[in-house]
DNA sequence: AAATATACTATACATTAGTATACTGGTTAC
DNA sequence: GTAACCAGTATACTAATGTATAGTATATTT
């Protein structure tokens, strides 16, 4: 049987792909990881780079939300032990891999928008 | 000035590309969003047939969930006045052009299991 | 007449996510 | 010597999200 009359009699969408659809969206949803993420994108930054450069981001929020990117593979955190101490946070390849999630989002959420009119 | 050396001479994510990203977040994210919409991939479906295949779901939380989706734009409902009513439930076009947004999330989820071994 | 189905809604509660504000310990500039 | 910078942590709170359980009105089946 072929692949195209096999999805034809298929209910819903296959659970390993739910599956590995919450795996990316666990990664990337809440109202910071997308902002961080994105300051990443562009290069390395340290902690106070990164809290200037998010507005109205609490050290609280920044502090948590990096310690999950980077325990889900995400973000690679580096301490210089210099003296004052130098911690940076860079993209993993995973993270940096995110990439070609993003872009169909921008082109989806843009389209949605036009559809939408007056949204 | 061409494109890529603006590109590196950003810090982050351009706002309107993160709005946008959130925008499709919005759409997806969720514990019920996903398989509702995963359910409805391939063809309508009414009230009670959703709910007996979203295992676990509450009438409260489908119904609530589809509302949603509905006031996005991404969901159409039809009442049919027929005794007893019938009510399905389809994807719109924005609905069904989400799965150029889910593939990629479908391969990004499997590569990064594979990634990080043992997960 | 009682049980079951459809398409939901109502109320109360629990859990998770995010905010606000202050504080730590070390270092450096004025 | 005190003010500010770095990289965070601590405590307490509010808001958003999801659960549990029961009930509605209508109609069909046994």
């Amino acid at each position: 049987m072929e692949i195209s009359s096999e999805l034809e009699n298929l209910k819903s969408c296959p659970a390993q792909f739910v599956l590995a659809i919450n795996d990316t969206l666990n990664v990337i949803s809440g109202k910071w990881k997308l902002p961080i993420i994105g300051s990443l994108l562009y290069g390395k930054k340290r902690f106070r780079e990164l809290e200037r450069g998010i507005p109205k981001i609490s050290p609280r929020m920044l502090s948590k939300e990096l310690k999950d990117l980077e325990a889900n593979g995400i973000v690679k955190r580096t301490v210089y032990d210099s003296i004052p101490v130098i911690v940076e946070y860079e993209l993993t390849i995973s993270g940096e891999s995110l990439h070609q999630v993003l872009e169909p989002m921008i082109e989806w959420g843009l389209q949605h928008r036009k559809n939408v009119i007056g949204k």
